[in-house]
RNA sequence: GGGCGUGUAGCUCAGUUGGUUAGAGCGCGUCGCUGAUAACGACGAGGUCCCAGAUUCGAGUUCUGGCACGCCCA
């Protein structure tokens, strides 16, 4: 080896993770590794990923560390394989939750409050907050090793971004798929607002309120009465239909007082009866859909009254019949049940989402022009307006359920009235006001005229886990409904549709300059002068509301009058969708950049975004591009293609969806105060007197139940992290952030990778291994590149241990990118943990005696060395995706001799690809075996308390078969040295030792003779063992006879199986029986103290602050003869191993000594 | 109320197309090692695979019905 000073020098055996981590970072900076890793791949094919925008509102926690190490390991991994992936990083930055955020920082709450403050003012506050948000987001990204290009990433709020959407909105617009109706939102009609869903959900709190039952008259048949159920009587002035389920059957009762005739479903008659206490008699029966058509006397008559009964045109005649009464009909709807009303169900179409439905169905059954309107005969603020008697009109609904059940007492109609106690939502602002259901006018997507090809889409996309496809997302997908687009707020892209003030009519604009190129345009001033006034403003706002509603245009459509911006912002997930190309400000600029990056292979987020980010993006790409871009409604403008040649899945071909993040953590019981802990404070049990107990739940900010990803990161490093997050579990399982679970991931992994690195390094500093001695060595150090040192030997002439190592790094090679290729990181990271076990448990373990032998030039030495170096190096390279910070300092202290000629970073290589040629799994088969018996050989030593360390004259391995005995004879070495024994014998002749039982191969045997399995096993059961396997061994088969058939068995169909007789030291596996001969004769016994003294004299070595290479002299004072036989018989032995000079019997008074059973020992470190 | 998912060792999780001794890590216990050493290794104990039924020669795995928990929606 080399003669110069040694290229390595002894690792650390202590390493910080996280400060190396800082180190790695700083190098990654200041080399532009991340920039150089993609340079690399300039020509390469592309491998497309989408950064799902977070949304830049409140600090990042642990569950944005899964998503963001899930979105960094793939693209590594495939940029090391050899494909160009760009990751531009995204914020998403509009929406309530932001204008929420500002609304606490200001201390106001209600859009009122806003209008007070000023839109203009509070817009300027959202886009600083989020700007706030996302430099805590860098932080996280940056330290986590999440390569994303920051710098370039894309803003939802940028005036490019806007423009994409817009065109978007134009292109949808102009073909006739963007629209208005209404949407049923919860209404708080004292602050005229909508309240979002999460809002709604603080707000239920357990109330009573009236259900009632209500006699409706049949128009054809007034005695008869559909008896109808609600529990808002307020809304029935505003009564459209009522609805039966068409499966259920209904009867008509016959009061048994009286004598009134009541529609009622089957199932309810006697509730009912009950209830109302009075008798029914059953007249008739039919089903619900016998019912619907007929007509019925609304319980108020104002609508009737006011609109004439109108009816209508059927697009669709039924029965020859053409023409249909708009309203107080009965309609069939499947939501209705038997659970508890009476099967008939009010319906106001205004106060709910599923009776608006049913409104929507109806309308459409009547031609364009004669369609029923929605009835609501109530305003904004909640109060009556119209169709009331006049004492109501002005009434608050709520106050107005007891007058109205009063007036259908009055007049007859009221049949049962009950008090019933359900969670309603109130105002979470102001608790006293509950909400309503209200309808509002919003703008809608038709994207249920897109619903088969979504689903076409859907079902050509490669979901992680499989069951999102059919599962939750198809099922989505399949009840699909118009995305309700336009927000009534402030901070969002604004709707870009501009009315005529005079006809009503519209037009959407696809960008700015379009917007600026309209005849007579003006309202522009509005933002120059702000910008004037304040140039720190950024231009993006130009785009946003409140300067763009002053932008108004001449209309096209009546001469003198004015375009004016509808009023509205519009949903922030549809920014979020429309990220493919609005990333890259698409139709308008970078084109080529959008081409060649649509769509994405990969994408990855929790299943929370299923209805978010997975929906929006599937629905405007498929109505945007490929086969849904033809799409458009009758009379619209025919679409121009703007993408031709893609073909589905759109707009992403996979997608890894990730389980949810729970915490762990530790709470005190009982005493009052609850205290809750995180792990060390757990462990330290600082706590006298109280008991913790660990709770596993949902991470909550209030409660602190959880560790900052900034602390973790600080404690155990990113790798720890990303390794726990990559290694336990699949990630679609929802997934513990336990604290001790990342720190056991160093030992585990990091650590364990360390410390084989740690031993390399000790060894070829004090041997000087140079691998520089490979002169032809590539910038990857690839095996084949190693070749040309002058002591390389092809891994076929290496030593069978060698070989076993190096063919498990292959076929762990192949495994691992068959494995990553499938997008599974967790079978992938499987693959790479047992190989390090290998290397470190089994590799290093038997090989250290090669490394320490004196021997400096020996081949063997050598091809030890060539091996580790080889292993080490394409192992940090299988590493490099997952713990890139580890990996990294890895590649570089092993790479340091080369200096420049190797790459800078294990980032820049290539993945490395597995070499079959030496791959040999016979070789692995008989490793695992050999490893089973040492394993054997160790439980039944212990079961003897014979220790390691005496040797003993010999172990007998029983085998079931002879098929691995003369490999393992050849090289039971490995055993020897082991189970520290003298000689090995190996036989299939075990009948001293074993009994053999005969089990059937129950995979075979199953196709082969089926029904008859349970009798064969009885038979083989019942036979005897050793019988049956002479037959076999001697005929090759053995033939049993079930009833009256016989049945021919070999060896394939049957297993023999192995038994330890009592009174052997021995174990017993699967395939073997190891049986130790515990005889210790005199002779073994000095060999035992020879090794004992060994130990202890290599203890003191350490304790008197040896080097590994000083010499020593050593005295010792035996206290028995045999002591002075085992020293004189194995001196030099003893002396080799501890480097000792001389090995004397007697005293050093210079020396420092130690105890031992054995005698005194004295040592002393030799001057050289 | 509906949809989806989960339920396997004390804990955290694996478990391929059904094949008869259900695995790993941690923890626990016993022991070993002591020049990879603030590490490491071996061995062991620990399981009604949520429950019940069905299919099958054979079910942790397939089917049906429950139960519990979680998520999404109403």
């Amino acid at each position: 080896m080399s003669d110069n000073a040694a290229p390595f020098s002894a690792a650390p055996a202590s390493p910080k993770f996280p400060a190396l981590e800082e180190q790695i970072l700083a190098f990654w900076k200041e080399n532009d590794i991340y920039q150089q890793s993609l340079k690399r791949r300039a020509d390469a094919p592309p491998f497309v990923f989408f950064e799902g925008p977070p949304t830049a509102n409140g600090m990042p926690h642990p569950g944005h560390c899964l998503t963001r190490a899930i979105k960094d390991v793939f693209p590594r991994y495939k940029t090391m394989r050899g494909f160009r992936c760009e990751r531009k990083a995204g914020w998403d930055t509009h929406g309530l939750p932001v204008e929420v955020e500002v609304g606490k920082e200001l201390g106001i709450h209600s859009k009122e409050e806003i209008e007070a403050y000023g839109v203009e003012p509070f817009i300027q506050k959202c886009q600083q907050s989020v700007w706030r948000y996302m430099q805590q987001w860098q932080r996280l990204t940056e330290r986590l090793g999440f390569w994303v290009d920051l710098e370039q990433a894309y803003v939802t709020y940028h005036q490019s971004y806007v423009e994409s959407v817009w065109w978007s909105l134009k292109n949808l617009f102009d073909r006739g798929l963007l629209y208005q109706g209404h949407k049923i939102v919860w209404w708080w009609a004292q602050g005229g607002t909508a309240l979002s869903a999460g809002e709604v959900g603080q707000g239920y709190r357990e109330v009573a309120d009236p259900s009632v039952y209500v006699r409706f008259p049949l128009v054809d048949n007034p005695d008869r009465s559909l008896l109808v159920w609600t529990t808002t009587p307020w809304t029935l002035p505003s009564n459209m239909y009522a609805a039966v389920h068409p499966e259920l059957e209904y009867s008509l009762v016959k009061h048994s007082e009286t004598g009134e005739l009541l529609y009622l479903a089957s199932a309810l008659v006697d509730k009912i009866a009950e209830k109302a206490k009075c008798e029914f008699e059953i007249v008739e029966t039919c089903s619900g859909s016998d019912l619907v058509g007929l007509r019925y006397q609304p319980p108020f008559d104002g609508y009737q009254t006011s609109l004439n009964d109108p009816s209508g045109t059927l697009a669709q005649p039924v029965g020859g019949q053409t023409t249909e009464h708009f309203y107080w009909r009965i309609v069939a709807a499947d939501f209705v049940t038997t659970e508890s009303g009476s099967g008939i169900v009010h319906q106001a179409s205004a106060f709910g989402e599923v009776d608006y439905e049913v409104y929507d169905q109806q309308r459409r059954r009547f031609v364009e022009g004669e369609q029923p309107e929605l009835l609501c005969a109530v305003g904004p603020d909640g109060k009556f307006t119209e169709a009331v008697p006049a004492e109501l009109i002005g009434v608050w609904v709520k106050d107005a359920d007891k007058p109205i059940s009063r007036d259908l007492k009055q007049r007859g109609l009221m049949f049962l009235q009950e008090q019933y106690l359900h969670d309603y939502p109130f105002c979470w602002r102001a608790d006293q006001d509950p909400l309503i259901q209200y309808p509002r006018r919003s703008w809608f997507i038709r994207t249920t005229r897109f619903r088969e090809l979504m689903l076409k889409n859907n079902s050509q996309i490669g979901w992680q886990p499989e069951h999102i496809r059919d599962g939750r997302f198809g099922n989505f997908l399949d009840s699909n409904v118009d995305w309700a687009l336009s927000r009534e707020r402030y901070w969002g892209t604004p709707l870009p549709i501009w009315v005529c003030e005079e006809t009503g009519r519209m037009e959407a604009v696809g960008d700015y300059d379009e917007l600026l190129a309209k005849p007579g345009i003006t309202g522009t001033e509005v933002w120059a002068e702000a910008k004037a006034e304040n140039p720190e403003l950024v231009d993006d706002l130009r785009v946003h509301k409140p300067y763009i509603d002053a932008v108004t245009y001449d209309s096209p459509f009546a001469d003198g009058k004015r375009m004016r911006r509808v009023s509205e912002v519009i949903d922030c997930w549809y920014d979020s969708g429309a990220m493919p190309f609005a990333q890259w400000g698409w139709p308008h600029q970078n084109d080529d950049q959008f081409q060649a990056q649509f769509p994405a292979d990969f994408i990855s987020e929790a299943i929370d975004q299923t209805r978010g980010w997975f929906y929006s993006q599937l629905a405007i790409a498929t109505m945007l591009f490929g086969e849904g871009a033809g799409v458009s409604e009758p009379g619209s403008e025919a679409p121009s293609l703007e993408i031709k040649d893609v073909d589905y899945p759109l707009p992403f071909r996979n997608c890894i969806v990730l389980g949810l993040m729970l915490s762990q953590w530790w709470e005190s019981e009982g005493e009052g105060s609850q205290k809750i802990v995180l792990l060390d404070e757990a462990e330290t049990k600082d706590y006298p007197g109280k008991k913790f107990t660990k709770q596993t739940g949902k991470m909550s900010k209030s409660l602190r139940n959880y560790r900052s990803p900034e602390e973790i990161f600080d404690r155990y490093g990113a790798d720890a992290l990303r390794w726990y997050l990559f290694a336990n579990q699949a990630p679609w399982n929802s997934i513990i952030y336990a604290e001790q679970s990342i720190k056991d991931s160093i030992p585990e992994f990091l650590l364990r990778l360390w410390n084989t690195f740690s031993f390399f390094t000790i060894y070829a500093e004090i041997d000087g291994f140079d691998p520089r001695a490979a002169v032809d060595a590539d910038d990857q150090l690839t095996p084949a590149s190693l070749a040309s040192a002058p002591m390389y030997r092809p891994a076929s002439e290496r030593s069978e241990i060698d070989r076993w190592i190096l063919s498990e790094l292959n076929q762990a090679t192949a495994k691992v990118i068959e494995r990553m290729d499938a997008l599974d990181n967790y079978n992938a990271c499987q693959a790479i943990s047992s190989l390090l076990d290998g290397l470190s448990n089994w590799y290093v373990r038997r090989s250290r005696d090669r490394f320490w032998s004196s021997d400096k030039n020996s081949q063997d030495k050598h091809d030890a060395y060539w091996t580790l170096y080889e292993t080490l190096i394409e192992l940090v390279k299988l590493a490099a995706p997952f713990t890139p910070f580890l990996a990294d300092t890895l590649w570089q202290r092993l790479t340091e001799p080369f200096g420049k000629r190797t790459l800078a970073s294990v980032h820049l290589c290539d993945f490395p690809q597995p070499d079959t040629s030496r791959v040999d799994t016979g070789l692995s088969d008989s490793m695992r075996l050999l490893r089973e018996i040492a394993s054997l050989g160790r439980a039944a030593r212990a079961a003897k308390k014979l220790k390691v360390r005496l040797p003993l004259a010999e172990v007998t391995v029983i085998l079931a078969d002879d098929s691995q005995i003369a490999w393992l004879q050849n090289h039971d070495a490995l055993i020897r040295e082991e189970l520290n024994v003298k000689a090995v014998h190996y036989t299939t002749q075990g009948d001293q030792y074993v009994q053999y039982t005969v089990v059937p191969n129950f995979k075979r045997l199953g196709p082969k003779v089926g029904k008859q399995v349970p009798a064969v096993k009885k038979a083989l059961a019942e036979a005897d063992g050793n019988d049956l396997l002479s037959k076999l061994q001697s005929d090759g088969v053995v033939k049993l006879s079930i009833g009256a058939d016989t049945i021919e068995l070999d060896n394939q169909d049957i297993e023999i199986r192995l038994q330890a007789k009592a009174g052997w030291a021995a174990a017993q596996g699967v395939g073997a029986v190891v049986v130790l001969n515990t005889e210790v004769t005199p002779e073994l016994q000095r060999e035992g103290i020879a090794k004992d003294l060994i130990r202890v004299i290599q203890n003191q070595r350490k304790a008197i602050d040896c080097q590994y290479v000083d010499r020593i002299r050593v005295n010792i004072e035996p206290t028995s003869d045999e002591v002075i036989e085992a020293v004189d018989q194995y001196r030099e032995m003893i002396c080799q191993e501890t480097l000792a000079d001389s090995l004397d019997v007697g005293s050093d008074s210079e020396a420092e000594s130690a105890d031992s059973e054995h005698g005194q020992l004295s040592v002393k470190k030799v001057q050289a």
